[in-house]
DNA sequence: ACAACCAGGGCAAGGGGTTGTCAAAAGTTG
DNA sequence: CAACTTTTGACAACCCCTTGCCCTGGTTGT
């Protein structure tokens, strides 16, 4: 398949290629008529614009890169959707990357894709901070539930999040809560921890933790197993795929939830809803997380690479109280 | 970002660009001394081919895209994940994209894409046969969820899935069912509805149906209520999100389930194994489907076209039973 | 009436690779 | 050692589009 190219075009419309690339590109470099002409032409024969013909010498692509940790976690659905939505809005496309928890696909991945497309979105990436910073040297970067110094990203407010959760514990009674940690190389799971505990200790509360887990539901037994060992009341799970790991396991355990213990997850995803007991978790905007990544993106291929401090779009989160918590016994 | 040329690679190499070229891509044309030096320089230089330079005589783009109808629903996330995953172990590149079961936007984005993809994978395309057609003519096309002579496809059994179904509705005492049918283009609602009428058939059990209805959750309490008054005793949904949609309604209508009321669902997304009543939904191995789709695909690529019959991949189903069905009252 | 301008459009050089053609170098055979 | 066949590698055209530069013909100013 090949379609009608510009010389067609230019032949057709008895005019030279170099006019009918400025008809599209450049409008004001071409009479009116001249280009009204043209681009009656080149619609009426179809033409559109070979992508990689023009990518060889622009380096534009219309084409961003999104990364994810593990594309198994229904919470990343809903920031596939916003940054695929936003990226269609400005015509560009969507390359999904599976990192499978692995740096070291991360990186390969991103490697192969490096020369076709504007930028990366790197969601909860898993990359030492040194690959990053280098990665971002050659192309525009925002990280999505990560932060480092210099580089854009967005996400959503966990410090005030888990604030909100050790309140609510709190108010329920609860005086000692344990955290189910997510991997040791993600930043959220440092970051809700350290979050955790500073909230903790200003409300007087002990808080501690066990782990890093894989998150996902199988691992929620394990997980489980552990928070028990140290007898605290409340569970917080690195997210709702552990959290309802957990809770099953606890069920089998004839320990009750949340009459005995309460558990918090994290992501407020699609099934947080629906389990039984029906989930306490803390829940954000993801798709609007999505959609800011990708516009940042876009902000940032237009524009020289640096100009002013890099963008940090914080957006907020909100605990949606469910069934999953309940006042200590 | 430009990285190294392959003429860079040749000046270091002391060797002509043809034969850099050639040591990537015809080793035999090359001599086994001089492909190794090339090859040593060229690593050492971390040069990596362009790909936009190579797709632009070649037309091969080692990219593949597959078109969702929508991406919110989760079913898609497995076989989304299995295409990913296949697509990657060939060294070739997802773009994914989100028809938001719009026709007109899924035929645009098609457009968009097709100059710089060796094919499609097409996820429930809710495209008219003349388009799907068209399209075929232009790149390799690989159906999913749907069928059209002439394309390859990759499916799961819902002929047989169905029968399974009905069997399981006749031998817990129903004799008669209603289908909660999805969208009006869908092919999978009518093939979904014409198995179960002729299972029914064959059961002398009576079957009804009512819709459309877009099969997301919000949509279950109308279809919930339509289907109440058939006065049928068993729900077969067209899939696990209306589903649930309909368990919440029936429950909100003080109708249990499964005492009054049996409903079944279509995917066994995560959620129906988390619901309550845990949901009895015909399953499959979607991630199964979406690896056999781009493998198609990417054979279809590189042969010609055409050569014999297109490819017809069915995958079993299985019935998974759990707690949203029971005896008749 | 003529110089100085300017808008509109054409030419041609890439941008990074691939590949058919051909000549030089190397190896075979008698 | 001449005549001939195989490798190897170099040249250059081509894929499709963009863009700097130049040329033309028409305006404007004095």
């Amino acid at each position: 398949m090949r379609g009608p190219t510009i010389y067609d075009v230019a032949s057709a419309a008895g005019v030279a290629t170099s006019t009918v690339s400025r008809a599209f590109s450049t409008p004001s470099r071409v009479g009116a008529a001249t280009r009204e002409h043209v681009l009656a032409v080149a619609e009426q024969l179809g033409y559109r614009p070979n992508p990689h013909a023009r990518a060889l010498l622009s380096d534009h692509h219309s084409t961003v890169a999104m990364v994810v940790s593990d594309i198994t976690n229904p919470h990343y659905f809903e920031l596939i959707r916003g940054a695929e939505m936003r990226a269609k809005a400005s015509e560009h496309t969507l390359v999904l990357v599976n990192a499978e928890e692995s740096a070291r696909i991360e990186l390969e991945q991103i490697q192969r894709l490096l020369p076709s497309v504007d930028g990366f979105v790197l969601a909860a990436s898993r990359l030492p901070d040194e690959n990053l910073a280098h990665l971002a040297a050659q192309r525009p970067v925002v990280l999505v539930s990560r932060e480092l110094p210099g580089l854009p990203c967005a996400l959503l407010d966990h410090v005030d999040g888990c604030r909100q959760i050790v309140q609510h514990l709190d108010s329920l009674g609860h005086r000692h809560l344990v955290y189910l940690a997510g991997p040791r190389s993600s930043w959220m799971a440092s970051t809700r921890w350290s979050a955790l505990r500073t909230a903790a200790d200003e409300a007087g509360m002990r808080a501690d933790r066990v782990g890093p887990f894989t998150p996902k539901v199988a691992q929620g037994g394990l997980a489980a197993d552990a928070a028990l060992v140290t007898g605290a009341t409340a569970f917080v799970a690195h997210n709702d795929l552990l959290a309802i790991g957990v809770v099953q396991r606890l069920q089998q355990r004839m320990v009750r939830v949340p009459a005995d213990v309460s558990v918090v997850g994290f992501d407020d995803i699609f099934a947080a809803d629906l389990c039984t007991p029906r989930l306490t978790t803390l829940g954000g905007a993801h798709a609007d997380v999505g959609r800011a990544a990708v516009e940042i993106l876009l902000k940032a291929a237009v524009r020289g690479t640096a100009d002013g401090p890099p963008v940090r779009v914080v957006l907020p989160t909100e605990l949606r109280l469910r069934e999953s918590t309940g006042p200590v016994a």
